[in-house]
DNA sequence: GGGAAACGTTGACGTTGGTTAAGAAATGAA
DNA sequence: TTCATTTCTTAACCAACGTCAACGTTTCCC
């Protein structure tokens, strides 16, 4: 792992926590393993920090080794909309932006202090370009990301924000936890008030 | 190409057609083309029929040579909501159904007599093993497929049905000469009444 | 601990989309 | 051509979300 100015140092821990999600996701050897150990960058990074901001380019993948983020988007009005929400354990990035290398319309928040890794843009292509094996990591991670992306599509477009949040409920109750009423509700694409009414609507039921 | 029973004879041009898309995708050397056109299978579907059917597993990446396609579902009230429309020369695929090789959710229906090249999934897999080449195109077209349903988040997530209506009046033009009004509208996230209602209120401004 | 900020709830009111129903217009098939 | 089907529009009514505003509660941070 490159120890650059400004990184701070990863323990054991954090890269086998990382490895295990990379093998999870496609099989590895342990030289395809050594290749991605070679340009792994550890950060750190407090609560309420920006990882990304509206207008810069993504030029990084991230792995969150602990801490929790929130993805979002300044619309018309000014007001934060909640676009995704990433824990521990998982890999973050501005998809978009990423892959065509264009401003992001996104900014990503700490809302806990967290570990992270960076896999740098031009690294990740080298990857693809040396190892079949990432290029098939990378085919992977891209199948996965719209395989999430479609379920926000389904809930989106086929129920209406009561069967929304019931279908959060029950389907990612970890995020009842972790977020706000109020950061849930631009998530689910109503007001905070309204999300305040439905749920009392459905208590009544 | 195979040369199945019910395989009808694709022509010169439209092999040139597909050959054109896949190196607009990635670069492919001639044998990796002629990985390709070894798999490939050639289809022909009237107007009216269907691809796939809900229940069912995509298994088959399809390339549609002429011809128009509509992805819809049917929701709890029984009513087809139009989830993607697919214009000739691209590929077409229920790509959810196809990664996890689980039942699908959608309907595939020919809105025009279609003219199709049939990819299985069996021989993508071996291609993908086979040739870093066809992985490359593998995680580029997920890539692809993942940007073009970001788009669609960001409309229903971000805009109301006015703003959609006028957002895609100025992004796909081509969607207005080939789909009625209902069909869009379910493609929308709005009844076909309300679209005719917001259309009238934009025409008074 | 105390003040500020963020969050949650409620009310009143306007707007808009859903629903139902009906009929006109366009399209398609026999 | 003619009949049936699909599509488009309009109307009336209702339910639900957005907006604005007020206020109580919780959380955060110094």
């Amino acid at each position: 792992m490159k120890q650059r100015p400004g990184n701070t140092k990863a323990d054991e821990q954090a890269i086998n926590i990382i490895i295990a999600a990379v093998k999870s996701i496609a099989p590895m050897s342990g030289t395809d393993i050594e290749l991605m150990l070679a340009i792994l960058q550890y950060k750190t990074v407090k609560k309420h920090q920006l990882l990304l901001k509206e207008g810069e380019v993504s030029r990084n993948v991230y792995f969150l080794v602990s801490g929790f983020f929130r993805m979002y988007y300044i619309d018309f009005d000014g007001n934060e909309i909640n676009y995704r929400f990433t824990d521990q354990h998982n890999f973050l990035v501005d998809f978009q932006s990423f892959l065509i290398q264009k401003p992001s319309h996104f900014y990503w928040e700490a809302m806990q202090d967290a570990e992270l890794f960076v896999l740098p843009y031009r690294d990740i292509q080298d990857a693809y370009a040396s190892s079949p094996a990432w290029n098939n990591f990378g085919r992977l991670m891209a199948e996965h990301v719209y395989l999430q992306l479609n379920e926000r599509v389904e809930m989106l477009l086929f129920m209406n924000p009561e069967e929304r949040y019931l279908h959060l409920l029950k389907t990612k109750p970890e995020l009842f936890e972790k977020v706000s009423q109020f950061h849930l509700s631009s998530y689910m694409g109503v007001k905070p008030e309204s999300l305040s009414r439905l749920r009392k609507r459905l208590l009544k039921k």
